[in-house]
DNA sequence: TCCATGTGGCTAATGTAGTTAGCCAATGGG
DNA sequence: CCCATTGGCTAACTACATTAGCCACATGGA
């Protein structure tokens, strides 16, 4: 039996890729193990069974978005910024359907790269807000409104939500343009 | 064997139940068998096996959601009536965490019920702005927005996304007030 | 060069969940 | 009262995750 050359990057690279495919619920030892040309009880020696295949393709969609995010902020500022990551948002979103779900889950209780992950990936989104000179609650608030605003929009749209026949791109950019105006008043409110 | 008197109202009410109970993920036969002291195979008499369950759990979650939203509505208009639906989406999707998510699954094609369901709800979101004199393209725009918010909101706030030890209540009221202001001024935008 | 060792594949076996077939008792309409 | 329908059941099969344990391959030191 010649070596296949798994790693425990691969095998949670390939359970990605399916996820992304066929969705959360597609995801399969054995689909994996098939992907790989391997016996399914081979992937126990690299990864430690569907949770830990779950928990890897976890952390790939939260590094993962939250490197386009900040790759996006790079060099702007206020309005400019949140266009940046608001549309690199959607963007990853869009490409990673099946992952992108993944990257919203609360972080694991005592999972240490989960909420190293999970931490980036807010800071992000937090940091952009700090150009509007918002802090403390006001802070908070205006994240999760942010956060909601984008969450909600590409999880209706990824799921098939959003069945009229209007152009999706226009209707998210009057979404970006309505948070920039709220933020831009944010204190008065 | 006495008769249990299951129906397949009984059956799929429970399935819910646990939905809510356990998450989506914690729902199977052996536990909807349980719960109504039957064998697992027995249910088929009362339903098509798992997929049925689950959409029958779908319909619960979209017509009570629906429910819920135009009985907040009625008697009321503009930001009233904002308020009131947002304030009871929110509180319908608090009450069944577990349900909720079933909500927004896009409509099954040719799924008469499931479509009709769809359509109710977001009719009931649509007509309330029809109270903002938008028509048409804007129309979608400002309910695809509102939904958004809405939907994004409650479903960071179920699954635990928002972290800060911060007020999660006036959160969603600054969030309700700026979606309010941003439809105030939507057709200038 | 060779073999000692650890590692990465494998087969076999077990447990759990969904599903189907087919049996038999309870129910209710003539 | 009888019998057809219905709603429960057991048994058996599938698919999947998991564990135990085997053996070949690859590598590094004698």
């Amino acid at each position: 039996m010649p070596r296949a050359g798994l790693t425990i990057d691969v095998v949670v690279r390939e359970a990605a890729r399916i996820i992304d495919d066929r969705g959360a619920e597609g995801l399969s030892l054995s689909a994996v193990a098939e992907s790989l040309g391997v016996r399914v009880p081979s992937l126990y020696k690299h990864v430690d069974g569907m949770p830990a295949l779950r928990r890897g393709a976890m952390l790939l969609a939260k590094t993962g978005l939250a490197a386009a995010l900040s790759d996006a902020a790079i060099g702007r500022s206020r309005d400019q910024a949140l266009t940046a990551i608001s549309i690199a948002y959607r963007k990853w979103a869009l490409e990673h359907p099946g992952l992108y779900p993944l990257s919203v889950s609360a972080p694991v209780n005592g999972d240490e790269d989960d909420i190293a992950a999970s931490s980036t990936l807010v800071e992000t989104v937090f940091r952009v807000l700090a150009g509007y000179g918002l802090e403390g609650d006001d802070a908070v608030d205006a994240t999760r409104f942010l956060r909601a605003a984008l969450h909600g929009y590409v999880a209706l749209e990824t799921s098939g939500g959003f069945a009229m026949p209007v152009d999706l791109e226009r209707s998210f950019l009057r979404l970006i343009a309505s948070v920039e105006a709220a933020l831009d008043s944010w204190t008065k409110s």
